[in-house]
RNA sequence: GCCAGUGUGGUGGAAUUGGUAGACACGCCGGAUUCAAAAUCCGGUUCCUUUGCGGGAGUGACGGUUCGAGCCCGUCCACUGGUACCA
């Protein structure tokens, strides 16, 4: 029989009895060493696409891996169900988002369980599921009534045609991706969460995640951006000071203008003043509101005709609005240094502004004909300062500014208030009440879930809740005055900040989290993509601290260890529906089935590299799934006429032991590759090779069958995290009455691994010349008679000096002449 | 633009701590088996040079450190992810 034809029964059975028999459903046990792998939350697009099933894969290894370590080992899986995608499909399929969603939901489950991962069905959840969302309605209250929430205005992607707010991936070149709109900014009023009080800590914390790439800290350490500087206030008559945040107090004397946003109210002044000023302000209102096309854009000006005082020479400083400076960030000012900022340099000569030098370099003198000095050095052209360095100036100039009540010492911070509001309908409704004259109040707990209602029309222009007064009418739960429900819904990054904890207690109705979260928490290794390194992983990390701070858990940050997947491409980039790009890996399974699907994508290249995909080598994972298969049925056979006897090591022939030696090596291998370096890649390879040994292996006395025995028991156990099902059906098909799901990993047989002799690579001068064999640990003169006996290197080294012979243990001898 | 990453044969990749570059596969070439094919098995496969042994070059480009660099440092190029409303 051949594998192919078994295929898809080998692999249902295999998932029948881990279901009949709840394999993967684990409890919380305090005898146990508990290890809780989770991987990132499926958005549930409609089918499981190529980039799940490389995260997914890479997951199960692990947690398969761990429970053979004996360890109890939670692997929990649900969906990241509310978001944009929902409503694209419902105008284009004319289907409600809810439905849409649940449909979805179903068949990638199907198909999650036909791939084999080993999940703990009994903790799934759905985002979009009024049980999940109500804790977090639940915590935003909390979280409202300690001050950790606040309104402020914010300006969005405006669509004119269809009424709506656009995400930025919705806006090309300025326009709207459906209606072809030019794009307006609009300011609304929207919830923020002070993730800016938690600044500090998030950005130390990172120095404890010792299990976090370092490419994913720095990245949140930049993207925190923490510095020091003043805020410097530049007076103005009749009107209040402009201030403005600087790291470069020591340039001050070499501000030569400030720079506006044009939202920024004495721009808007102006406006009304000067139809120049006015159509600039208007020109600015169509920008692309993404720092990426803010900062590639021109950079533009206009001269308000406005001027402040510099707060230490008192003269007058012109100020211009600037398309680059933004309302919301910041103060909406800065100071503009051309002398020594690229982007103020580029500026002022484009307009004519004056520069004046202010910084010199320490060698040689300042020269800023072609481009500014941004380099730090000695103060010149700055009176009282001058020779003054960096640091100096810093603290001078700071004395002298707070001593005149015209500056500060300010700690600044890139990172941003996170604004949660979304004008969207398929999102976690916010749990506030608007009322004339309470304001915003939050909803009471016992009213809670506010539940968004799923039997809605859905078009796309406007938001559906906000058409529906049966959802919005609503009495003000202070003053019992008629109010109106906030018609927003939750940013998904919401629901996505505090899963990982709500698996742990899923079925929990009395509160958001209970005890167990404590015995599960944190999360030992957390598994997704790299897209994510920034923004969920900083928003999980904050929500975690909260969490912590309100007393419900105990842990200060979520995921012990972070693998992030690279991502898959195609066609050089990132896959989306938008593209024609996808993969879809069902067609893979149907032919070939899950264990070479999961065996091929692990094997295609680390999991944390990008991975261009490409159908080649599948047929060769396929190859040799079918090569082992056929391996252990043949050995089957054989010993249906010669039985395996006890395996006695100190009995076997070389040939024998040789075997033994590469299948303990093998074992050694697969276990460090899977366990510490989680290189999946290599640790196939190195079971291919043993495969290949075995294969050739055609020894059938007994003592030959009772070492090919132990082989292929120990590549059965050392395959079952990769290709579960295979493992599971030929565990019972060589004679074993447990299953495989239930064994533990092989113990390393050391003995088997002492190597006698060692290969030396010798070089003459780094060169490769000679390759010799010597016996291991041989001491250093017997190596280096041996070595300087060679033909090669008397060859290599006539008529020249042995200058010294380096000698890298069991490895390597490097002869150095001259 | 900025932050982070990546770059090795025809292809995916290996080289774990600075020590044999190309493991393991895919593809291709040759052979065995077959009436034939599929499947399977065996051999070869970085480039140049050499009958062979051998020799030379080679890890995006250019430079540096070192007995020795794919790996460390500097400059540059190309590509990928993120860039706060895709998830």
């Amino acid at each position: 029989m051949q594998y192919e034809d078994n295929v898809k029964k080998i692999e249902e059975e295999a998932q029948q009895y881990w279901a009949e028999n709840n394999s993967f459903g684990v409890v919380e046990d305090k005898t146990k060493e508990k290890y809780y792998c989770l991987s990132m939350l499926p958005y549930p697009s409609g089918k499981l696409h190529i980039g799940h099933v490389r995260n997914y894969s890479i997951g199960d290894v692990v947690s398969r891996y761990q429970k053979m370590l004996g360890k109890n080992v939670l692997q929990p899986i649900g969906w990241d169900a509310f978001g944009l995608p929902a409503e694209n499909a419902a105008i284009q399929n004319k289907v409600p988002p809810a439905g849409w969603t649940y449909n979805n939901i179903e068949h990638m489950k199907e198909q999650l369980i036909a791939m084999g991962f080993g999940y703990d069905w009994s903790r799934e959840l759905a985002t979009c599921h009024p049980e999940y969302y109500r804790w977090e309605q639940w915590f935003f209250v909390r979280l409202f009534k300690k001050g950790l929430v606040y309104k402020k205005k914010a300006v969005v992607n405006w669509d004119p045609v269809d009424q709506t707010v656009l995400a930025n991936e919705q806006v090309e070149e300025g326009r709207g991706w459906r209606s072809g709109a030019i794009i307006e900014k609009k300011e609304i009023s929207q919830w923020y969460m002070k993730i800016t009080d938690y600044a500090e800590e998030l950005l130390n914390g990172l120095d404890k995640l010792e299990g976090w790439p370092d490419a994913v800290k720095i990245m949140q350490q930049n993207w925190i951006g923490k510095s020091v500087g003043l805020e410097i206030n530049f007076t103005m008559e009749g009107s209040k000071p402009i201030s403005v945040f600087t790291t470069r107090p020591d340039t001050l004397m070499g501000a030569t203008y400030l720079a506006i946003a044009a939202e920024h109210p004495l721009a808007l002044k102006m406006g009304k003043k000067n139809s120049v000023i006015q159509s600039f302000i208007n020109e600015c209102r169509t920008m692309e509101t993404s720092e990426a096309a803010l900062e590639t854009m021109e950079k533009k000006g206009v001269d308000s005709g406005l001027f402040c005082k510099h707060p230490i020479s008192g003269e007058d400083v012109p100020i211009w609005i600037a398309n680059f400076v933004l309302m919301g960030y910041g103060t909406g000012a800065v100071m503009s240094v051309p002398a020594h900022d690229q982007r103020d340099y580029e500026f002022a000569k484009k307009y004519n502004i004056s520069m004046v030098g202010v910084i010199a370099p320490s060698n040689g003198h300042l020269d800023i004909d072609q481009e500014a000095f941004v380099e730090k050095g000695f103060l010149i052209n700055s009176g009282e300062f001058n020779g003054m360095t960096f640091p100096e100036a810093f603290e001078a100039i700071s004395k002298h500014l707070t001593n005149i009540g015209l500056g500060k010492e300010k700690i600044n911070y890139r990172l941003r208030d996170w604004g949660v509001s979304r004008q969207r309908y398929w999102g976690c409704p916010i749990p506030i009440i608007n009322c004339e004259h309470c304001g915003s109040v939050p909803v009471k707990e016992s009213d809670l879930p506010v539940v968004l209602p799923e039997d809605v029309a859905f078009e796309g222009v406007g938001s559906s809740i906000k058409k529906s007064p049966e959802f919005y009418q609503t009495n003000c739960p202070a003053c019992g005055a008629a109010a109106e429900r906030e018609a927003d819904t939750f940013d998904t990054f919401f629901e996505s900040s505090w899963y990982f904890a709500r698996y742990t207690c899923a079925n929990q109705n009395k509160a958001m989290l209970d005890e167990r979260a404590n015995y599960w928490l944190p999360v030992d290794q957390y598994i997704g993509g790299i897209e994510h390194a920034i923004l969920h992983l900083l928003y999980a990390r904050f929500f975690t601290k909260l969490l912590r701070d309100e007393g419900i858990v105990t842990c200060d940050e979520p995921f012990t260890n972070l693998l992030t997947q690279g991502m898959v491409l195609k066609d050089g980039a990132k896959m989306s529906k938008s593209k024609g790009n996808t993969v879809d890996p069902q067609k893979m399974i149907d032919k070939y089935g899950a264990d070479t699907v999961r065996l091929f994508i692990l094997f295609a290249s680390p999991p944390t590299q990008a991975l261009e995909w490409s159908d080649q080598g599948l047929e060769g994972a396929h190859r040799f799934v079918n090569k082992f298969y056929r391996l252990v049925n043949c050995y089957i056979s054989e010993s249906k006429k010669q039985a395996a006897e006890q395996l006695n090591p100190t009995l076997l022939n070389k040939e024998q032991k040789e075997i033994r030696k590469k299948t303990h090596f093998t074992l050694k291998k697969v276990g460090d590759d899977i366990g510490r370096r989680y290189s999946f890649n290599t640790a196939i390879a190195a079971l291919m090779e043993l495969n290949n040994s075995l294969s050739r292996f055609t020894d059938t006395t007994p003592k030959g069958m009772a070492v090919k025995k132990e082989a292929i028991e120990i590549m059965l156990k050392a395959l079952n995290p990769i290709t579960p099902h295979l493992s599971h059906h030929l565990w019972l098909k060589i004679g074993n009455t447990g299953a495989m799901v239930d064994t533990l990993w092989p113990e390393i047989d050391v003995e088997a691994l002492i190597q006698e002799e060692v290969r030396l690579v010798v070089q003459v001068n780094g060169k490769l010349r000679a390759k010799i064999v010597v016996p291991v640990d041989a001491e250093k003169k017997s190596i280096e008679i041996a070595v300087l006996a060679e033909e090669n290197v008397v060859k290599f080294s006539k008529g020249k000096e042995v200058k010294k012979i380096i000698i890298v243990p069991n490895k390597l001898v490097n002869v150095v002449v001259r």
